[in-house]
DNA sequence: AAAAAACTGAGTACGACGTACTCACTTTCT
DNA sequence: AGAAAGTGAGTACGTCGTACTCAGTTTTTT
């Protein structure tokens, strides 16, 4: 019951015996070399240890199970959404706004990084540096701190959600083997196909105007983004008000 | 090459032979029943086929992979999202945040539904209904297709990141076998443990305020939709302005 | 310095998975 | 009526996560 059951919390090595050949950051590296070359259904317990130059099973030494291995890969890249200086912009939107875009490219970097991280509860010590760091952006605006976990689970909502859809089409796209022109041709087809029923109106329209992808997706992200700062941003009490997170619905 | 590649644009039933024990809906409804019941990762094909009476590879008559059973229960079940009458708010606002809600509430009614439309484009019929919906509700606000589609793709966007991580949470919870106290008690006893380090002084601080989860996960998700909606509301011209998202950023 | 305790990594094995392939059979079109 | 084209069942293969065993090594204790 006092043990360690939780991988942040299990002592990395033990008290006695022999020293490990690698360690954890070494297993989350080689995970996240192979994940970003090949891609997240590319790793398994066997090829890990293969490129580790180990046994398959005394990975498990090192890791209870194949989801502490995405543990590992997901703390470890979610430090790079941390700005490299201490002090980042003093006023609390732009502080918000570059940890996203940080997020972003960080995600676009890592493409297996969104699907996974949003699976699982955030728990190593890189997530609690960020929750960390994002407070304490929020800390002269004199909210509580359950407001401000609601107003920057917001934010990294949106930002999940938003890349998560861009890399899935990105990742479709891949998997079919098809050009862009190709893909958008055979969806074209089946959209085709609907219209003629006369019941979609808008999306008849929708192949008309036709122009498709010249916003690019850089700024609707930027759009949605800079929306929910401006309406986090108005909804706040000029000073003491009574139109804090809370008192929202 | 003009051979249906596409699961949506394949016939169901093809022009000759005997006629098929079951459908595709019924497929879709096999493999929903077992999901909601024991979880995506309960679906197999093998099960999948035994609960409708069927040889496992028959089933590849009805599909090519089990991706695309993936692909029909999403899509059947946005389904769920539309309302049921025809005629919902005229007010966009209203409308969307409606469309957000019914969201909300059939990601919750099937867990495994966020996750998955999470990770593939949107593409079957009920889909197509909802995208012709989304952008009917923004027909009187003279935008552009494009700046339409930016629009609705940043509330679901948001939608689909909070629920997602909401969900995450819970599943967590769910699979450790723990009641939500001790739970609690394990993730706080790795962050006083960080506190120690005396780098963490907003963890810290929340660890002291101790409130968690006065506001429900309901008021949280309202928070950031209102807040969401109201920037985009506040950002669009008032008449024929140049305000309107493609000109953000 | 010696003995005991503890951990090491490799090997083997098991059950479950997705799906390719084969084949006797049934339905529909000509 | 015959032929074409579909049908569902069965078997088989390769891969996966991981439980278990065991000889060997390293560290702590005496």
């Amino acid at each position: 019951m006092t043990g360690h059951e939780n991988l942040w919390m299990r002592p990395e090595r033990p008290a006695r015996g022999p020293r490990p050949s690698f360690s954890r950051a070494a297993l989350a590296q080689a995970a996240i070399r192979i994940a970003d070359a090949e891609g997240l259904e590319a790793i398994s317990m066997r090829r890990l240890a293969a490129d580790l130059g180990a046994g398959t099973m005394s990975l498990y030494r090192y890791v209870t199970s194949k989801d502490e291995v995405f543990d590992l890969m997901v703390d470890t890249v979610v430090g790079e959404y941390l700005p490299e200086d201490r002090r980042p912009p003093d006023d609390w939107v732009e502080g918000l706004r570059l940890l996203a875009w940080q997020a972003r490219r960080t995600m676009l970097r890592h493409p297996w990084l969104a699907p996974l991280a949003a699976g699982r509860p955030q728990a190593g010590p890189n997530s609690a540096r960020l929750t960390e760091t994002a407070l304490g952006m929020l800390d002269a605006l004199g909210l509580s701190v359950d407001e401000m976990l609601t107003l920057v689970g917001a934010v990294f909502a949106y930002v999940n959600g938003y890349i998560q859809s861009e890399l899935a089409e990105a990742e479709a796209l891949r998997r079919s083997g098809l050009t862009l022109a190709q893909r958008l041709a055979q969806h074209l087809s089946y959209i085709q196909s609907l219209i003629a029923t006369g019941n979609y109106p808008m999306l008849e329209r929708m192949t008309k105007e036709g122009g498709r992808e010249y916003m690019g997706t850089d700024d609707r992200f930027a759009y949605g983004l800079d929306r929910l700062l401006d309406g986090i941003a108005a909804g706040l009490p000029p000073r003491g008000g009574p139109e804090g997170p809370a008192s929202s619905r």
